[in-house]
DNA sequence: CCATTTCACATACCAACGGTATGTGAAGCT
DNA sequence: AGCTTCACATACCGTTGGTATGTGAAATGG
């Protein structure tokens, strides 16, 4: 068989398994043995692809929020007028995030296991790169304030993060939209008579 | 010497020297012979007093979150107004969680080790209760809007652990002021015409 | 006040884990 | 065909969290 070819397939089964492996257990709660075990290959195998247990989770995050990234700008892409855009892009972002694969890998295990100054650099090249760049166009349209964005940027990220958190253990079905409404108010705050 | 008191006294050593290790290195960087050494005792005194290093580092967790809890009601005390008794608490909270103990315990490990949901349920003992009481408040006497709170309780919190995170980080003496500025213009939005 | 029990640890030990060093055989190149 | 490369497999190691057992001083009871 094709040796590049073979090597991808390799790294890709190691990448599937120790997803589903990490957003099942956790992150410290899965040895090397089971990930390797599942992916059908050895230690050797995983070390000759990642330099380490946190270089695999590192290689997982990636995948999970290039995932995110692109169902939110998917979301957004569907409207034309630039607020709706972000309306859009935010409710999606707290749809997509009720999944158990982004909650435990990518907002409890990631800032721990990857430390919080890599899991913002990740995040922002993905989802949060697309909320700043929402509230830059809005602000340079005259929609909203012309306010600092990072700070924004910053609120809204960890208010969206948390309220995913949240949703997904509640159980009560109506949260979902009861939540969405609160940050579609938050968010009309800002375009709100100054 | 007293045995109740020798108890105590070991006890305090090991969540005193856990609690700065843990806040300097990350709790899984920590080994519990590091530990045991800085506190000047053994591994058998640590299991006598914990059940794990996991239960350690709860009860870690349980200290910084009862510190945080303490200062914000504090601050939040200094006023007679409701109104200026949450803007108060949420700028104390803002303050208090730039320390680094409680950045890395609190913020980045907490949810990691102990699981989202004990976590979650240990905030809402200390600081979110507040924070959500309130909001709470506030509504009842008709400042705000009335809106469901929990909800609302989860964006802001959600959104003040991460402004705190990036503050952290930041250099901008600007930064603070800054966040502090668009949080209170969020929150003042709540109590805007409905 | 002495015998007995309790308990707050210390010591010794273990299985499992992340990580490494080395071996191997097929694919690729000349 | 023969040499090299490389994608793994095998074997091994130090450290770690956790446990089982030992110990001596403080509490207790008669």
């Amino acid at each position: 068989m094709n040796r590049a070819r073979q090597r991808l397939e390799t790294r890709r089964a190691l990448v599937t398994e120790a997803r589903a492996l990490f957003a099942r257990h956790g992150y410290a709660a899965v040895s090397l043995a089971q990930i390797v075990g599942a992916a059908a290959v050895t230690k050797g195998a995983l070390y000759h692809h990642f330099e380490s247990k946190a270089d695999l989770f590192h290689a997982v995050v990636e995948q999970v929020q290039q995932e995110v990234g692109e169902r939110v700008a998917a979301a957004a892409d569907a409207y034309d007028d630039p607020w709706e855009q972000l309306v859009a892009g935010c409710r999606a972002f707290l749809a997509v995030s009720r999944d158990p694969d982004v909650q435990r890998i990518m907002l409890v295990d990631g800032p721990a296991v990857l430390g919080w100054n890599e899991w913002r650099a990740m995040d922002e090249a993905s989802s949060a790169r697309h909320l700043t760049e929402a509230l830059v166009t809005l602000i340079e349209a005259g929609v909203i304030a012309r306010r600092p964005v990072e700070p924004l940027a910053h609120l809204l990220s960890g208010a969206m993060n948390e309220a995913a958190l949240w949703l997904a253990r509640s159980t009560d079905p109506d949260d979902l939209p009861a939540v969405t409404e609160e940050l579609t108010r938050l968010l009309e705050s800002l375009r709100g008579p100054r």
